[in-house]
DNA sequence: GGTGCTTTTGTACGCACATATAAGCCGTGT
DNA sequence: ACACGGCTTATATGTGCGTACAAAAGCACC
């Protein structure tokens, strides 16, 4: 039958003959029961169908043994059915990120003997998600931009919050990011010292991403160290990061050069994978080859870089490993309030493939 | 600053010069409070960064607002520099499927005003992972085989609870099932009448997983149908459905026939997607053409099965609408608990590409 | 049977908030 | 002057559990 009225800690200690604080210790620290009364109140908890009440102890020992992570998500929540029925490819790019955090977080997460509360944020007032996750979690990570600053700014006075790829809005926050300018700028020189390719066209996003101007920043050295013109500004800027914006963009620069007299660029270096896929599906509509016509890069190294025809070189960027790191993060605070910020810079590696041209 | 020693009800109310009941009003109604008073309360709160307990809160009004989900990970969380630093292949199959089910899940809640409480299923005392969440939460789902059926009977008598993908192991409980033999039956049909295909091969997996069974059974169906002999088991089981286990099991079938005079199968249909990758990889490496020498299909309908070379036939599984409709289940029931249980079974569809020859 | 310990269990209070109920305020009509 | 009604706020109690402290029960030994 379905759930009726909860048993209690009073319900099990009547049945089973003995006090409520035995009834928690059988609970929190059985060894301290002697087996024999610890069998008893088993027992009459199985024969209730008792289930100890997170709130109430969350109450009791101020601790929840949750950890929370507020995600963005662009996708329409109504928009269902549509989403659903077509996997919509302009989902992916959001979803693998925050999926591989979340699978990350979780991992971690369940090392140290904490449940994981997710939330993508959303705007709202007094009462956001936001706050709700605040209330029930231990401490929890945010990702860049998903969370508006003056509530963050009160939450992070209560409880360890952790900052996830992006600017350092609060500077007494720890703080995660990938070595996004290193990455871009390291590819890049590849493309120009290994491949001799001069005229490198950058694909970014709109101005907002954090990500992507970090990676154009790369982008800007390295062309500044090999002593080519440095932009000042990404040739195209696409609006979302996604794969069907991806396809526009390269169609838009093609479509520059072959009206004009422009010369065409010999590589395409797109902020994201998401949209570098799109503009090779593009390339491809085209007629243009990828790498001999044109070489195209893009970053992050999502399971499909690899699977695309050709695999698409790319910047490895350890996204469950930044879940993993913040749950670290976490931890580490929790266990230490008053040490001082920690701010960390992840990694990235370049993953070279045969869209440069490599192998 | 670190977190200090957390702000309550009263201080804000002291704060402000109101009662507790105001401040809480102002949270959770706000408009049964004049704006004037709601106005000092929420600036008190603000200087003094108070944010509700949601334990608290969780203990006085009964309900959580956060729906639950239990999974399982086959993973091992300890193995963490090696799984993630190469984003083990290994590792996609249960991420994928898992990952999606949060997803839809997520999503879902929030339209209905709920938080994502995630924990892959952990054994242990009477302390596990799972009564932790079932403590939590107003409601959760479970993936099949990941919850003792002993636990569940107890926790189910407390709150609703919803079973994903399974057999039905307690019957007065919620559940969903996706047309596992349904679509591998029409997948079959389709190899039999519409390719003319006659030696087939299931290749399925560890006899405990329920989908793989059903599965099984709705590729006996078709041969049947078709008045083929019915095997009485799969040609080969793997034991993870994962890549590598796929690729090997298409060696095992190659070399089978290989060193014998048995001749090749025609097909080689695996439990899921997957395993029919690895096995494209396995078989692009021993030189045999897909489809020309032999076809290959998948299951589940992942974004990979449209992106590998030849692209995966497949049947759709609506994994993710999965996660949403059990959030569904789960807010029904929870708006009327008496209401009889349900059983849904999702439709699937055969998704046709070319590495069955189509198209 | 009593003594000095250790182990096991019980009592009582606190945790931070929701909410039912009562009280207060203010203007109106009698 | 007083009762009344609608709106706003205060008081008091309940929520289920953890835990400090107290009490009791074992237990070994004299």
């Amino acid at each position: 039958m379905g759930p009726v009225s909860a048993p209690t800690v009073y319900d099990v200690a009547e049945r089973s003959g003995v006090s409520i604080a035995t009834v928690s210790r059988v609970y929190r620290n059985p060894d301290s029961v002697r087996a024999q009364t610890r069998e008893k109140v088993m027992e009459a908890a199985r024969e209730l169908g008792y289930v100890p009440s997170g709130s109430a102890r969350g109450l009791a020992s101020r601790t929840t043994g949750v950890l929370g992570l507020c995600f963005p998500d662009y996708a329409d929540p109504d928009a269902e059915s549509a989403a659903a029925a077509s996997d919509a490819d302009d989902d992916q790019a959001v979803m693998l990120y925050s999926d591989q955090i979340i699978r990350g977080m979780e991992r971690a997460a369940r090392r140290h003997g904490y449940a994981l509360l997710i939330a993508a944020s959303l705007d709202g007032g007094p009462e956001s998600l936001v706050a709700k996750v605040a209330g029930r979690v231990d401490g929890f990570a945010v990702l860049a931009r998903t969370v508006p600053t003056a509530d963050l700014e009160v939450i992070s006075r209560r409880l360890p919050v952790v900052m996830l790829a992006g600017p350092r809005e609060i500077d007494h926050l720890d703080h995660i990011v990938v070595a996004n300018t290193e990455g871009e700028r390291e590819l890049t020189r590849h493309l120009i010292e290994d491949h001799g390719l001069r005229r490198l066209a950058f694909v970014g996003a709109e101005e907002e991403s954090p990500d992507a101007q970090a990676r154009f920043r790369g982008f800007q050295e390295a062309c500044r160290d090999a002593g080519l013109p440095v932009p000042s500004r990404p040739e195209v800027r696409a609006g979302m990061m996604t794969q069907a914006e991806g396809a526009l963009a390269a169609d838009a620069l093609l479509d520059r050069s072959e009206g004009t007299g422009v010369e065409r660029p010999e590589a395409m270096l797109f902020a994201n994978d998401q949209m570098a896929v799109g503009a090779l599906q593009a390339l491809e509509r085209r007629g243009v080859r990828v790498p001999e016509d044109i070489a195209v890069t893009g970053f992050d190294g999502i399971p499909l870089s690899r699977l695309v025809r050709p695999p698409l070189t790319t910047v490895r960027q350890p996204i469950r490993r930044l879940g993993e790191q913040a749950v670290e993060l976490l931890v580490q605070r929790l266990a230490d309030p008053g040490r001082a910020p920690v701010s960390l810079e992840l990694p990235v590696s370049v993953t070279r493939r045969a869209s440069c041209g490599c192998g």
